[in-house]
RNA sequence: GCGGGCGUGGCGGAAUUGGUAGACGCGCUGGUUUUAGGUACCAGUAUCUUACGAUGUGGGGGUUCGAGUCCCUUCGCCCGCACCA
């Protein structure tokens, strides 16, 4: 390549790399925490280190450098951190299956993805890099976490698990398919733990009311969060039993207590176990609720299934009896464990009763619904209550406060708010995790460990040839002495939620002192985010859950603010068809790279042989639709790749990932290379609507960017980029083509930094500015409107901006075309809006 | 099952939020340049129709002078459901 000017072809394979280089050389990245600028913090979803960065990191961390490089352009001091969420299962699985030691596999990992993203070229402050498996990270949440002890929020009880009594060890939820543990194939039991939980709960409420201060987070994400937290108003009340016993239940729905013909309570209700002490039949119901997953998606889609125990509940109204059941689809966690069955207004109720024959009565009814109207489906609607002595003639709401009322007054219930969300079990049976820093002492019970003794690192000589947690198996790493009573005691050997680690991250980012987890100057400094960006599939857990910790860091004095992310932002998918084929009676697929795409055809490139072009879906590994980001960069450069991520779909859609579509992007990377080369300093001269689509360009990018409408940006350089392609030299047209080149500097950095040397422009366009605007340019003086006729399209007139109403009508009525679609019909109404149309009705 | 979302040309999508549907890109068609391929450039490209024009935003219905946008209903696909991260 020649080094005068712009005659030669733009080489990304060379460039590249020559500017990553020079932007770590210039340390342009790096935040500095003592800036007197306004401050950016732009953060992305830190990944797991899985071994390969995948192309939905690229497109979701292209997205965070664009807004970051973008801020940095407008003289924001920014904060673009990375690290890795390095603690969890797949660590395991690759010791249990490849005999490498997780520590080292997720080390190698993290090396080769480190390297993936510098060749992508995203301005990251690599100073702050670390990972959550780092002992000096897990030593501090440690501390965070004995200091959430000391505040009670951390307590433990019996917890259900996946138990696999062959392999003798827990399961997660992905581990269990169909019922059965993945590796022996054997029927997956619930069995009963002592667990370590986490008081979200406590935080019920400020979770739920916090989320009217988030402003800019996806009004679906604020909903998803609201109804998982599931703030509930009801009635809870008892049931009073033929054998004197009695049972509690709650309802949300206490207006229909009329309709009520069964209670229910879970198999693990006291009920249930007393009628099972007495009952082979019950004690083998019981076990078969047991049998099968713990997830609530299967127990709500599995049928419904009870067990009558024979024992008869008394209506607090009526004085009826109702029978009382075992239920597999009442849970013990929720609630009081038991429920009054409605089955006219609770679909799980209306199945159960369908099932077991028991009366099914409504008792609300819309207005043009008879009180007699059979149901063939519950009806959760809003109505009339019907059958219902003295709520008959009532509403909904006015039924649920009567009820509440009487049952205060009588003394068998009461108002009650109940909450959907359950305390967070942070128990993992696992090795490659936080350590929980606690003893367990004969004498003192569990005890914290002290904090000086902290990190409580893993120990590195474990063994995965059997499964279960190696800690529990580990002969030494567990002893220890109680720190009260200096007795012989022992460690605690579960590992916390990997969640956890990813609930305080963004905070050793800001501030990340050596002898505590951060410090509070520091990250008020920086914190709360600017801009959060990540998939969707986190909108509940994660993003609860940090919240949840910022809150609990909040009350117990650490930091003075509630809320981590101002902004959120979520993220769409990378999809690609899937090619695949019929081969000895099982469908094998095919990765893109072994297939020779057609018009409509496709074809495996060994054997010429066609293959079928499968649905656009998510990229994963078994169906094989994935592209590897390391060779599409080495073909087509990082610039290339960055822009297509950031084209066409909306960011928050899916992103179909097609050959024809990178190359579109790499074409237009040498053709913005050629516009910069016709770049002509000697060039003079107006050109007024060059000028005017310049400017009305910048104003419209930034927006976009501002947006994270990057898919806008991008067709309005496109559209800019034509534009000055097709104008004559002139300083407008100069103006036109270094706007181009600034504001494309944040998506395609390395041709941008390139062009500007060529340029001689002096110091690096990653740290220049972001072009101004010159208001006056932004308005045009002639609008093009619309003549329409019974609001059809009859002709189009391009008039003065702001032409008064009447002067618009008369345009209209002179148009040709909208005399011949007339054809002489009386004119009844004319709506004229200013600028914009006018529409005649005859 | 429950909660949340999405649906516009051959494809990805745009539409100042109720006011000209299809901007921009990909693909495709024709042409020019090139020894050729690629590149680049020019023109065209929702459907039906010779034209006038008609139809058209998953399907059906409604509100309105006017609906991709609002309401009802229905279908399809996607995300989450607490031990995947």
């Amino acid at each position: 390549m020649s080094d005068s000017g712009f005659d030669a072809r733009f080489e990304p394979g060379q460039a590249d790399e020559r500017w990553q280089l020079a932007w770590d050389e210039a340390r342009c990245f790096e935040a500095d925490s003592d800036s007197e600028k306004p401050k950016s913090y732009v953060l992305e979803m830190f990944p797991y280190p899985s071994g390969r960065i995948h192309i939905g990191h690229v497109r979701n961390y292209t997205m965070g450098d664009v807004l970051a490089r973008y801020k940095k352009m407008r003289g924001h001091e920014v904060l673009h951190p990375m690290g890795w969420d390095a603690f969890g299962m797949p660590a395991e699985n690759a010791a249990m299956e490849k005999g490498v030691h997780p520590g080292g596999w997720t080390r190698d990992n993290i090396a080769n993805m480190k390297a993936q993203l510098k060749r992508i070229g995203f301005a990251l402050d690599w100073n702050r890099e670390f990972a959550t498996c780092d002992p000096e990270y897990y030593g501090h949440e440690q501390a965070l976490f004995i200091d959430m002890f000391n505040a009670g929020l951390v307590y433990r009880k019996e917890s259900e698990v996946n138990w696999d009594p062959v392999d003798n060890t827990v399961l997660a939820n992905e581990q269990v398919i169909d019922g059965k543990g993945w590796r022996s194939g054997a029927e997956v039991e619930k069995r009963k733990l002592n667990q370590w939980f986490l008081k979200i709960t406590d935080f019920a409420d400020e979770l739920l009311n916090g989320l009217d201060e988030l402003k800019n987070w996806p009004d679906k994400v604020r909903l998803m969060q609201e109804n998982w937290i599931g703030k509930s108003q009801g009635l809870q009340f008892k049931f009073a039993l033929d054998d004197g016993q009695e049972i509690e239940v709650y309802s949300t729905r206490p207006d229909t207590i009329f309709g009520a013909s069964f209670v229910a309570v879970a198999a693990d209700h006291p009920i249930a176990q007393g009628v099972a002490a007495n009952s082979t039949d019950a004690q083998a119901f019981i076990e078969k609720c047991k049998a099968g997953g713990t997830t609530a998606a299967e127990l709500e889609t599995a049928e419904k299934l009870g067990f009558d125990t024979g024992l008869k509940a008394v209506h607090p109204i009526t004085g009826g009896d109702l029978p009382v059941y075992i239920a597999n689809f009442v849970l013990m966690d929720y609630g009081t464990g038991a429920v009054m069955g409605v089955p006219g207004h609770d679909q799980r109720d209306f199945e159960f009763s369908a099932k077991y024959g028991l009366p099914i009565l409504r008792v609300v009814a819309d207005s043009d619904t008879a009180a007699d109207a059979p149901m063939t489906e519950a009806e959760a609607g809003d109505g009339v209550l019907v059958n219902s002595a003295f709520l008959n003639g009532k509403s909904v709401d006015e039924a649920k406060a009567l009820i509440i009322a009487r049952a205060e007054d009588e003394n068998w219930g009461e108002g009650q708010t109940v909450w959907r969300l359950r305390d967070w079990g942070v128990s993992r049976q696992r090795y490659w995790g936080t350590p929980i820093p606690f003893i367990h002492c004969q004498s003192c019970g569990v005890v914290p460990a002290p904090k000086d003794s902290l990190p409580i690192k893993l120990p590195e000589d474990v063994d995965f040839g059997t499964p279960g947690n190696p800690l529990l198996r580990h002969p030494t790493w567990k002893n220890v002495d109680c720190p009260q009573c200096g007795g012989a005691a022992e460690r605690e050997t579960d590992t916390l939620d990997t969640f956890t680690n990813s609930s305080w991250y963004f905070l050793r980012f800001a501030s990340q002192p050596a002898d505590k987890p951060f410090d509070a100057e520091e990250v008020a400094k920086w914190l709360p985010v600017e801009q959060y960006i990540g998939g969707i599939e986190h909108a509940i857990l994660h993003l609860l859950y940090a919240r949840f910790w910022t809150r609990a860091l909040k009350h117990m004095g650490q930091i003075d603010f509630g809320e981590p992310f101002a902004s959120l932002f979520t993220q769409g998918m990378v999809t690609h068809e899937t090619y695949s084929r019929l081969e000895d009676g099982r469908e094998v697929y095919y990765t893109p790279g072994e297939i020779e795409r057609g018009g409509e055809t496709a074809v495996l490139k060994t054997d010429g042989n066609p293959v079928d072009i499968g649905r656009v879906i998510k990229m994963s590994k078994s169906k094989k639709n994935v592209v590897d980001p390391d060779t599409i960069i080495a073909t087509y450069g990082a610039d290339a790749v960055r822009w297509f991520m950031l084209s066409d779909s909306p960011p928050e859609r899916d992103l179909p990932w097609s050959e024809a579509g990178i190359e579109g992007c790499s074409r237009f990377v040498h053709r913005l290379w050629r516009l910069f080369g016709q770049y002509d300093a000697g060039a003079s001269g107006e050109d007024k609507a060059l000028a005017r689509k310049t400017h009305q360009t910048i104003a419209a990018v930034a927006s976009d960017i501002e947006a994270l409408s990057f898919n806008k940006a991008v067709a309005r350089l496109y559209e800019l980029t034509g534009a000055a392609e097709k104008a004559a030299p002139s300083a407008a047209r100069n103006e036109a083509i270094r706007s181009v080149l600034l504001m494309a500097s944040p998506m395609m950095p390395h041709l941008a930094e390139e062009a500007w040397s060529k340029l001689g422009e002096s110091g690096l366009i990653a740290e220049a500015a972001w072009p101004d605007v010159d208001e006056a340019l932004l308005v045009d003086d002639e609008v093009t409107i619309a003549i329409q006729h019974k609001g059809k399209l009859r002709d189009t007139l391009t008039v003065a901006k702001g032409l008064p109403k009447d002067e618009m009508e008369a345009l209209a009525l002179a148009s040709e075309k909208v005399q011949r679609s007339l054809d002489g019909a009386e004119v009844r109404k004319v709506i004229v809006v200013p600028d914009r149309l006018v529409n005649i009705v005859t």
